[in-house]
DNA sequence: ACTTTTATTGCAATCGTTTGCGTTGACGAT
DNA sequence: ATCGTCAACGCAAACGATTGCAATAAAAGT
């Protein structure tokens, strides 16, 4: 803020009238005559008056700020999501403060810690992948305090969530390998602490069992951090050193998908046909690589627009938090390209 | 905000002290008795106290705030350099607040305007591709309002900026395209608007000449989206009918390339046999795609952090702006790889 | 000429915190 | 008994804007 910044009252003293009445007439309130209304916005412009939305904040207790937290920003769905958030926030007037976590559970405290202080309306919320244990939210939601959670959604009471439907996309997935007529398919599962992962290997598992497809425990293997090296390396051990040796591999996201690819390449396994691979999150690269990766789209945008909207509209009151009892699922798209057809 | 949070004053009345009293008590001012400070803190603890922002704000006229403007935020260079952002500015004890414009210049006027209200700290600003005429930040730097621009920089005075050296590692790429033996190389330039799309074309226009090589003018083509499939297009357009035929093309940007690396398939080109292709940024997918991608890298992180740490140092006047007469400029790193090595 | 209405504006409190200055009482020194 | 010193704390203004409740004067009604 810079000092000199005109106020209501610089505006006041130079009319010789109240700091009353120039808030009210630059509010267009009743009760002020024209000739005051149009004096107060012409030395307005004069003065390049700006409001100061601390003072406001302080006097209405409402800062028109929502505070995002994410566990990293440089990620294309998380990146689509705040996209998605700050579309629909700027565009009902509220300003966007932003914490990403790096997936520290403590720093995901501390960022909460400041947000509150800097009194902010509401949370958006993905948890860090070290965070199981939710008190730091429970509290909140026990004050009634307006938080949307978004993909990933704890299991706690009264909790409002927006995800995607992992079961279902996984689920797609598998079948559509199986519709190719892969049928030793192995998974790679993300980090057990994030529901999207078991939903996902639900997902998998129950694709699997109706279409009435063995199922291999020692395919399943976990692939918590989802760098396209740990990928790579985890299908390097199970190419070489695995009991059965998968002729697909549904990874739990798009990096480790394309790890995976790059092992195969580098042993001479041919894509897709010795092996079909599938991805999760539709990140940009999956249309640019070769072959291209089939992959699960999600609706980043449209999850940060949602998880907004419903945050604002509890913000303003126009929705009841106890009406939501269930979470809102978005659904999935597959995008068949090349990597898992025949 | 939730209404019951307890105040300063809660905690004087719960004590029969005045709220002067709490406030230094809390901040361990000498002239406080420590059991009197041991009581405070005992009951702040209790009230579950947190200090309101928003009221120092306003007593300090400091929002310990500081505002991005950011053409749009699912962009990898852009997501890293707010990663870089949001590092030092936490670490300082500082929120940022984000606003993507989309590349509209009306969004980032109002913007502007929006965290002008909010009273922000300073600016850290990549501009949109609209924006070809600069007063809405002039007259800030006249007040003498901390700004550091970052990426897309202004040509105004007094403006405080950091770049990317575009020049030498535009000069760098198509040196390598040239050591590889190419020599008919096209470059796919970026939008005119922006010096950055200027200055690569200098490193590329340079190299050429400081090797003696000829300069097609029909092989430099405008590509002021950077999409993919703009990319694909205009290569299509080129190596269908244009006057010369290129064995290289360099790109201002890694969409583009990717671009230009299909064309070529769709058209039976082999890359890099025939052309060889070279794009800009690093995205996380060059490495990922077949061939891997040749690109310049650069430094997002660092431009975050380092433009971050020269506005909190303005902002807290241990930088004097004055002192600061040319950009910063950082190194990129070339990054050599299938695409471009024959 | 009186009261009543209406239009226009001002006063002062409020939001939560900080801070310069004043107050109070205890204590020792003269 | 008087004074100065010191520790410990309270008063009140300030930051900028909003708002319920007067207040004032002019206009209207009787």
């Amino acid at each position: 803020m810079k000092i000199g910044q005109a106020t209501i009252k610089d505006i006041a003293r130079e009319l010789n009238i109240s700091s009353s009445t120039v808030s009210r007439a630059l509010k267009d309130y009743p009760g002020i005559s024209d000739e005051t209304k149009r004096k107060v916005k012409e030395v307005a412009e004069k003065l390049n008056y700006r409001p100061n939305a601390i003072a406001l904040s302080l006097r209405k207790s409402r800062s028109f700020t929502i505070g995002v937290i994410i566990p990293e920003v440089v990620h294309f769905f998380f990146s689509t999501v705040i996209s998605g958030i700050e579309e629909v926030a700027s565009s009902r007037g509220y300003n966007v403060i932003l914490s990403q976590t790096n997936e520290s559970f403590a720093r995901e405290k501390s960022s909460i810690d400041t947000m509150l202080s800097n009194q902010i309306d509401g949370f958006l919320v993905s948890f860090s992948k070290e965070t199981t244990e939710f008190d730091h939210f429970s509290k909140l939601l026990d004050q009634s305090y307006p938080i949307v959670f978004f993909d990933r959604v704890p299991n706690i009471p009264n909790a409002i969530s927006v995800m995607v439907d992992d079961y279902q996309g996984a689920y797609k997935a598998t079948s559509h390998l199986i519709s190719q007529g892969y049928t030793k398919i192995s998974h790679l599962v993300g980090p057990p602490t994030l529901a999207i992962s078991r939903e996902r290997e639900r997902g998998y598992r129950d694709s699997l069992a109706n279409h009435g497809i063995q199922i291999y425990p020692e395919l399943i293997i976990e692939c918590a951090y989802g760098t396209s090296d740990e990928g790579f390396k985890v299908t390097e051990a199970l190419l070489k050193n695995g009991k059965t040796f998968p002729d697909a591999i549904f990874a739990n996201n798009d990096m480790a998908a394309v790890g995976a690819m790059l092992a195969c390449r580098s042993m001479g396994i041919k894509v897709p046909d010795d092996i079909g691979i599938v991805g999760f999150s539709n990140w940009q690269f999956c249309s640019m690589i070769e072959p291209s990766l089939t992959s699960v789209s999600q609706p980043g945008f449209k999850i940060g627009e949602t998880a907004t909207q419903m945050l604002l509209d509890m913000i303003e009151k126009k929705l009841d938090p106890d009406s939501i009892t269930a979470p809102i699922v978005l659904e999935t798209e597959l995008l068949v390209r090349k990597s898992s057809v025949k």
